[in-house]
DNA sequence: ATGGAAACGGATTCTCTACATCCACTTGCT
DNA sequence: AGCAAGTGGATGTAGAGAATCCGTTTCCAT
């Protein structure tokens, strides 16, 4: 292995730089710059650039941590015993997080599509993913024409909205508005589940694990 | 009035371009150049710059027709028979005008806000939608704590899956995606009717038309 | 038909912005 | 103490879009 073990001052600083770009990106997105990050960090440009050959690799490492938390809360979901609460607790969850971070709904949205930079992450959640969608169906409790790649697409429309709303400071004042989102995720899980009197035959079938993947990997906005 | 009466070649150049932009705005977004334009046009640089001051006043216009466009659609909607049809016929049309026209779905999210910019059109096109959905909800076929501002609301969050959907060449090839968004619509239409063995209370009150507003024409992305 | 105003084309200039490097100086480690 | 590792931030570079400028062409009123 080559492990060329940093110094201690450079330890510290890596650390910061992670801090400081999970916050920046949260707040500002990913086109903040790795200068931004670096002064976030109280730490100099050259060092960001030692402590990550650009952008991109910082922006790698931050994601890695995300993906490993919506893991987290995808197998806390999956031990829910109602599947269907189990599904709520994981769209909730993760509109939670995307809400509060731009950067990661960019990623996960596929509006920073580095081609197939985020393979590993997806190939990581759908699997579990699906399973959430499969024991709810199963149950009865989610229509049966709904798979677990919807869920991912009615995410990411959801997270639009949830990026579009301004981070209130304070979300108990009047008229704050940050948790916007969850009124449409509500009217989405009313339009998932099985009992009502007439279940709309849907106009398209949905999409397979790959295709949803080829699309949010590949496309490019802005 | 200040009718400087154009040239003939002027007249016709500038009808090329409003045409070109159309074109070129829905299929790459706003952010191509009035340099693109011209050349779809067929048409110098010059000459964009000459007739249009610059690339917001090009929009405006084409902004214009788009708006007339939508207000045809509301119209029709309220004159068909059915609220709920009228309802469907809005979003499904206005949907599949968004889903081919990338540089509209930017301007309706909120995602090109020069901050006051198109508040005319959604002032035009708001009481009309308010109308749509007023009629739908007092006939009982729409879930009654739903409103107009709801309907904008949901289409931003649809539009974000038509317009990551690539526009298929051809929409009968197999695998075909361009369709995709519908799929969607329908889950949420389904989660607006009423008639549900239960409706769940929503967690957070819908938006004013002025917050509505405010929040489209000010938010910054991308 | 003709003269001059209007219009044209597109190479060019201007302006920004983000990325990345370089090097004189400082710090941590043995 | 000594030196490799690390640091800061001014500076260089590149690319992209906006808009202009001016020599040439077109329209149209007389």
């Amino acid at each position: 292995m080559e492990e060329p073990k940093l110094r201690k001052d450079a330890v510290r600083n890596r650390e910061r730089l992670l801090a400081a770009g999970r916050a920046v990106f949260a707040e500002r997105g990913l086109d903040a710059t790795l200068n931004d990050v670096a002064h976030r960090a109280g730490v100099g440009v050259g060092t960001a650039y030692r402590r990550f050959a650009n952008k991109e690799e910082l922006i790698d490492a931050i994601h890695i941590q995300q993906v490993e938390e919506l893991e987290r809360i995808l197998t806390t979901a999956l031990a829910e015993p109602d599947p269907w609460s189990g599904l709520v607790f994981y769209l909730e969850h993760s509109l939670a997080i995307q809400a509060k971070d731009r950067g990661m709904a960019q990623v996960l949205s596929g509006q920073f599509a580095q081609p197939r930079r985020y393979d590993w992450g997806r190939d990581r959640l759908a699997p579990l993913l699906n399973k959430v969608a499969d024991r709810a169906r199963e149950a009865g409790l989610l229509r049966d024409d709904v798979t677990g790649t919807d869920l991912i697409l009615l995410q990411v429309a959801l997270t639009t909205i949830a990026s579009t709303t301004p981070n209130s400071i304070d979300a108990n004042e009047p008229g704050d508005i940050s948790q916007l989102y969850r009124r449409y995720l509500w009217i989405v899980l009313d339009g998932l589940r099985p009992d009502r009197d007439t279940t709309t035959l849907l106009p398209v079938p949905p999409l397979t694990t790959q295709q949803t993947h080829t699309l949010l990997g590949s496309a490019s906005h802005e």
